[in-house]
DNA sequence: TCTTTTATGGACAGTGCGAACAGAAATGCT
DNA sequence: AGCATTTCTGTTCGCACTGTCCATAAAAGA
């Protein structure tokens, strides 16, 4: 087969120019997503991070200029994976009530699987690093003030729709949500189930003012 | 005076054995106690805190076994000047309300004091330990079922002395408690004002059904 | 085939960690 | 007073980790 002869020594052309990696990147940065998630940022040394990962030294400080790039970039992927990273392209009509009932069932569910012993990493990478590292410090206070707007307009949206009645502060209320979110996946620590956890979503949700049938819906 | 001439190249008798330390242990321990708040266990390596509290390193080996022991202490220290600490030996006769309301009041004032960049011990290091430490992380769980097991004694003796209507399920309403004033820690981050944090906690204690007019009286 | 580009493997100096050990400083016994 | 005992201190050591550098390997393009 002459015409194949020319490219028989060579890999499928990748149009990139050098030595190819020997690793998939996306899934390292998937798997250091997990360490982090698991072990939390300052408990994974570069060491482990190489170990774990399967790579060498030399093509991780290549691949990633630091461990604290490597973290951005898995703390990218974890938010884009996150329940609240699809509300932006929901099919138009639905009601906010739905929205945030199903928030809070997806949370149980994902804070009771067997990976959920270890929470949330926004939550906890927010408590490990807003003191002990300035940059990253900034980067998750910055998701922490999102969430809390992202909460706001789900508020907003379920009170203009009618399936709230109007909070005194939306502001606070938004907050109030945030709130108690991020210190469920703490809770999640001692409360292993998602049943369990549900009934203390359901206390919050009913105190809130949401609708009972909506609740029992989701 | 021959009777003292025996004691006199003598320090002040201590009744303890050997040579004394050169450091006031306590004030070591609640300097320790303010780093491991500021900046989270793992990123306080035992260089760092040797040089802060200025001590030998070898004296801190000496002193206190090992990293994990002193933040222990520290912790122990930290959970004993907490505003719950101080609720098993309360006046005897005092409304619950005014507890709980006083509760969130103080936390309110806590997390805006300068300090309170930093959020609580106890929530941050929760967060940062449970998965990279297992004895540690233990410590810290069961510092949250103590939390959990605390609201519900509030809850039960709001419930019986009639300022709060009885919740469908006390351990589910005990743990939003819980959860809530964990996540306020947490967003303290973003809001930084006393007053601010309180709007919050009014959202969260009237939607608990708490009576208005004790939360007003806070 | 030769050059260019990119990833890899290994080595290196610098730093931090925790333990081990000898010496110093106190008490108590005789 | 002198000596044994106890406890803290200063130093040193081996080991692990950190981030960088460089020679080499493996690809594409000319």
């Amino acid at each position: 087969m002459p015409a194949s002869k020319a490219r028989s020594r060579r890999r499928e052309a990748s149009g990139k120019r050098g030595r190819p990696s020997s690793f998939d990147r996306a899934a390292v940065v998937e798997a250091a997503m997990h360490l982090f998630w698991e072990r939390g940022f300052h408990a994974n040394s570069s060491g482990d991070l190489v170990d774990a990962l399967g790579i060498q030294r030399s093509s991780f400080y290549n691949a990633f200029q630091s461990r604290e790039a490597l973290f951005r970039e898995a703390f990218a992927l974890y938010t884009s994976r996150q329940y609240e990273a699809g509300l932006s392209n929901l099919p138009a009509g639905t009601p906010m009530v739905t929205v945030l009932v199903g928030l809070f069932r997806e949370k149980c569910r994902f804070l009771a699987t067997d990976a959920g012993v270890h929470g949330c990493l926004f939550v906890n990478s927010l408590a490990e690093l807003s003191g002990s590292d300035h940059a990253l410090g900034e980067v998750m206070t910055e998701a922490l003030r999102q969430r809390v707007a992202l909460a706001a307009r789900v508020i907003r949206g379920m009170v203009s729709e009618g399936s709230l009645r109007a909070p005194p502060d939306t502001g606070a209320c938004a907050q109030s949500l945030v709130a108690f979110l991020s210190g469920l996946t703490l809770l999640a620590r001692v409360n292993r189930s998602e049943r369990g956890l549900w009934e203390v979503c359901r206390a919050f949700l009913s105190n809130l003012g949401v609708d009972t049938a909506a609740i029992a819906a989701a």
